[in-house]
DNA sequence: AAAAGATTGTTAAAAATTTCACTATGCCCC
DNA sequence: GGGGCATAGTGAAATTTTTAACAATCTTTT
């Protein structure tokens, strides 16, 4: 069957591929070799159809009668999402949650390597931590360009948030993560995602709320 | 218009009225007293019908021909969403992420109070971050009860996380928010959120991609 | 006080996504 | 090598979600 590479990939679809790669990460930790989508299915919480589904959107990776190899699956997905290589990413706002990123390392072995770590804070310029100098905000958009970064992390407050996207987007990144709870306007050609922890507070949250509301009645 | 409490109110919509609340705060802040869907729509992103259809699973709040008055949309969504009251949360692994929350300031000002965290490392023990100490995770059932710890919040390395779960399962936790790379297993009762960041990489690294994909046919 | 203008709440239509059901195909055992 | 069993791939159906359209109603203007 032809690659359905001209459809238009459900964003679902995209969230729960990494989904399945991680749980075939660690599947492959435990040594299994082949698995169904059926039990693949149970152990990513969602329906077999649904990951048959999302597979075929990239190609034919499984084998009827047996299921799918581990670590085939696993690669043949990250080589659909344009994982087979490198990302050279900036992190902008080095406070808490900026460190925390720069001194992990599960960045890096995903294939995301931070090049740059900016903040505009004179007390924090020129600092090292986790083997990055950290640049002075206002050389954005020169050094974005000389460092070749492709894809932005906003760790910057809420209201700097689009100070710091506006210096990337003159530079021309071509996509971004955002940590700052605030929407913010770019180009439609940029890929923008927001990581918005409170929001899920705010859903479980209300989850607890409606449940016990629904026990009262 | 009777409040449709007995529908199934989809999963988008909650987090969608996340980001209104996080909009009209931003408006408030402003000085902008009264917004239509319209406005609001433009400055969330998202189709001005697609607002009134959120928000009619809750009531009615807006006045026809005006629009809807920022302070009291925005505490009317609260309130819908069970955010008028606080919740006690605790932090279970304080490492680099875990200690960026125990630091922000923001998780308070929501009204998620974090009153437990804990570590299993015996040199973490007894350490005080953000105004509290850090308590033995061996304790965790019993704290949790104690502390009355409604949402728990994973920031273990993922093989860590479900054990970390099952304590908290242990002492009747209602909600929990994981922040470890891994699905965890719960009780269908236990409302849980996963904020997987590398996903939202991924999905970033697609989207590049597929975009560049695009202008070379 | 009636008419015009604006914008909500709501119903209907459209689009997207998920699930089902079935067909095709591969493996294993006899 | 053929029959039975298992499971992927796929087209259709069902469901969910989004968008459009419009009647209801509030404010402002004349
Ligand atoms: N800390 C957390 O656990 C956490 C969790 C989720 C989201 N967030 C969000 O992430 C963001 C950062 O949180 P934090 O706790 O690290 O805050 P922080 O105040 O510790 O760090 C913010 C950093 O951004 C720098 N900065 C400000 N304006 C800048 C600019 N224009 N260019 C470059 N750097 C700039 C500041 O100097 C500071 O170092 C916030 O928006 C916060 O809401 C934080
Ligand atoms: N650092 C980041 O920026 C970042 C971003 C997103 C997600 N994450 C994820 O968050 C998790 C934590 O990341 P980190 O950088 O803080 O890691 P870390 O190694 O710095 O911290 C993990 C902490 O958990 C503790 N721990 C381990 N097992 C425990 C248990 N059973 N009970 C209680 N505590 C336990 C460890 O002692 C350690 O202090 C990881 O799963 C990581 O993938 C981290």
């Amino acid at each position: 069957m032809p690659h359905r590479k001209y459809e238009r990939i459900p964003r679902a679809t995209i969230s729960r591929l990494a989904i399945y790669v991680q749980e075939l990460e660690g599947m492959e930790r435990q040594g299994v070799k082949v698995v169904s989508s059926e039990k693949l299915a149970v152990s990513c919480g969602v329906n077999p159809s649904q990951i048959r589904k999302d597979l075929a959107y990239f190609g034919e990776f499984g084998l009827r009668g047996v299921g799918y190899h581990v670590f085939e699956l696993k690669e043949a997905i990250k080589q659909s999402l344009g994982l087979d290589r490198t990302w050279n990413v900036a992190v902008v706002g080095v406070g808490n949650l900026g460190r925390a990123l720069l001194r992990h390392g599960v960045l890096r072995k995903r294939g995301f390597i931070i090049v740059g770590a900016f903040d505009c804070d004179p007390f924090k310029i020129g600092e090292e931590i986790g083997g990055l100098e950290v640049i002075c905000s206002s050389k954005l958009p020169e050094k974005t360009r000389e460092l070749n970064v492709e894809i932005g992390i906003i760790t910057t407050p809420a209201e700097r948030a689009q100070r710091a996207v506006n210096y990337l987007l003159e530079a021309g990144i071509k996509g971004i993560v955002n940590f700052a709870p605030a929407r913010i306007k770019t180009p439609p050609n940029v890929a923008v995602e927001y990581v918005d922890f409170i929001h899920h507070l705010f859903s479980v949250a209300f989850r607890i709320t409606q449940s016990q509301a629904k026990g009262l009645i």
